[in-house]
DNA sequence: TATGAATGAGAGTTCATTCAT
DNA sequence: AATGAATGAACTCTCATTCAT
């Protein structure tokens, strides 16, 4: 082994070193912000989570804001989500899936989830940033999919630009609300069935009559 | 005029002094929450977003929280404001009536509107108190009217209870919803456009091909 | 009756409306001040107490320490009223009766005397105020009687000067102490069993076997 | 030296130096608080007098509240002074002493001493929780002796538990009292002078003429 | 003269960040 | 690289005092 590979090699392991702890750092932060939020989050309290120091947190991160801003960023965007849901995507079977899909997509649950819904809701910046700038590409081929349908004749007639817009705007909302609105205690079949519900009136929606029957349990 | 009249009068006019004081903080305050977040927001910038002085808002409120729990509880919540148009709520057209409307209802863009938004989300208490626990109703009177109309032939053949849960949920995403994923700046028009799409695809989901022809403009 | 004697008149009736309401201020201030201490309370609940308005405070007094100041400066100094207590006082029935009489002064429970036990202990420049120099003399016209004592025998070989000191000092703690140091719920009738003591204590200590037996209930 | 001894060593390195610093803190408090009482104290005064910023102080107190009660509780009572004083406490020389002891206890010149006698006499919770609860015990040995040296006696005969009492309470009264009613400046002889006869006259009030001459100096 | 809303300086406390160890 | 005590700016809130009515 030269020396060469050995610098590189213990480069490498710190590298990993210095990942692994990030991500442990990041893991803790995003479960405290889940808790009680960005602002009310200390420092102090992320430290503890994370089980070190609280000045060692400035030699990963520069700034709380910057921890914040590493969990969006290396959060999956559920716009990137659903974008890559939509390669591949042409036929009617892969468009039904790709509907059920989205609408299936487990509550917000993850600490990094509730976080990014919190916060980047509140935050201009956060959110242009997390959304990415994929939206449109999203859209464009979302429409282009809503175009071959109507022409092949498993959508109804629509304008694909426009129900496109339409269909991501229902979609995200769904997606990223907190569900809140049911009773407070709501059994998991319950939501089944009411997500099931929503994913057949939106297929219906847009198929008409040729939107499948809804699964029976 | 009497003396006992003069108090009177004189005394409702401090109350409705005060009445005014308290809108004015509530406005300001609602704007500075709006666009920096509650916690973020300091109460020196609100004072001096009211125009007075930052002890001054201790005589009107007790505290900080106790401004955000004003402005929350003074908004009309949306669930009430639907809840309020199922009043009457029986034949198609009034159906198709309500679904528009909850639709059309516009984007969250008043001071308050983005402060119980972006505050209430993070906070199941508030989000309790402002939701004021009249989902339970709202979702008993949709079912009922998807009953009576999956009867009278005017709604596909549908589980009024689920499918009353879902719509609700569905309405209340899109309602709430930030519509920040569409990009940064969208005409009016478009939004128009997007939202006449939703309502056309939740109506012809619900009613099959009874739905209307979504109006061309 | 004269137009200046109207004057007259009508200007001392007004010092005399200022001069109970002072009493009055000073009365409710005096009781704020025992319970809570004269930091603690707020000028707010002096108003209350006084059941004017907060700014009409400022129409008697300058502020809320001249407040205090008056309190103290109009309340008889236990030192004036020992001083009182020494005219005339020249035989040994006197001068038992004026040990009695300062002994068994009532345990400080009325406000006034609350406040200026708290703050005027706290407070060099007050304290000073409030003992008005009186001392010396008082000192000097019980050494003199206990000069007289001595040489008529009816106390003990004492230098009377510094028995003066001593005699004053053990008096004015004993008046000024607040008794807490028994347990928390005395019985009236423990605690004047303990007062009598200690004036048979002190008196035998300065009388020898001439003291008076103490009288029994 | 092992690595277990190095982390001991660290480890209770650490700790005296919190304890120094704790030291520090409560001492400049003590002073501060001494010269302005407690409530028209600041923590920035506080800070300034310690030497340290403001914040710091609440890496070793939790607040200004907690810093007077440390100083309170860390203080020597009184009391707790006398019971010790009373350990063996049998014979009429000791209890000469004894009288003696508690009479001639330093005025209370420490700061510490200062800022009890003021706070804890404006403070009902503060002043029980400085006096410990050991006064019924105080009371009863010191009626106890009281009891033999009348049976023996070299007391005269008094009530034991009345006496005891009424001992105590001028013994504290004295201890506790700020000495301000003599002269503002008394020399220390004179005040030597006067406590000694404060001495004599309690030893000959308990004792009758078996009471020792006062010595001279 | 009486009022009480308005004021703003200043209180105690928190906490992100730094830095000597 | 890891630590956590030290920092001090900035926070929310209080309250003696003023002043227009």
């Amino acid at each position: 082994m030269t020396d060469d590979q050995n610098h590189q090699d213990s480069f490498s392991r710190r590298e990993r070193r210095v990942g692994r702890r990030q991500e442990e750092i990041l893991q803790a932060a995003a479960s405290v912000f889940a808790s009680k939020g960005y602002a009310a989050a200390t420092t102090r309290e992320i430290a503890a989570a994370a089980d070190i120091a609280e000045g060692s947190l400035y030699n990963y991160f520069s700034s709380k804001r910057d921890i914040l801003v590493a969990i969006i960023s290396r959060s999956p965007s559920p716009v990137d989500r659903l974008l890559a849901d939509t390669e591949h995507l042409t036929d009617r079977d892969q468009f039904v899936r790709f509907i059920e899909q989205a609408l299936m997509a487990p509550a917000p649950e993850q600490p990094w989830m509730r976080t990014i819904i919190k916060e980047a809701w509140a935050d201009d910046e956060l959110f242009r940033q997390y959304q990415a700038g994929h939206i449109e590409e999203l859209t464009s081929r979302l429409a282009h999919v809503i175009g071959s349908g109507v022409k092949a004749g498993w959508l109804r007639p629509l304008d694909p630009n426009v129900t496109a817009a339409a269909v991501i705007a229902l979609l995200m909302a769904f997606m990223m609300h907190p569900m809140r609105v049911c009773p407070a205690v709501e059994t998991p079949e319950a939501r089944i069935q009411r997500v099931r519900s929503a994913i057949d009136i939106l297929l219906y929606g847009l198929m008409g009559n040729q939107s499948p029957e809804p699964e029976k349990e």
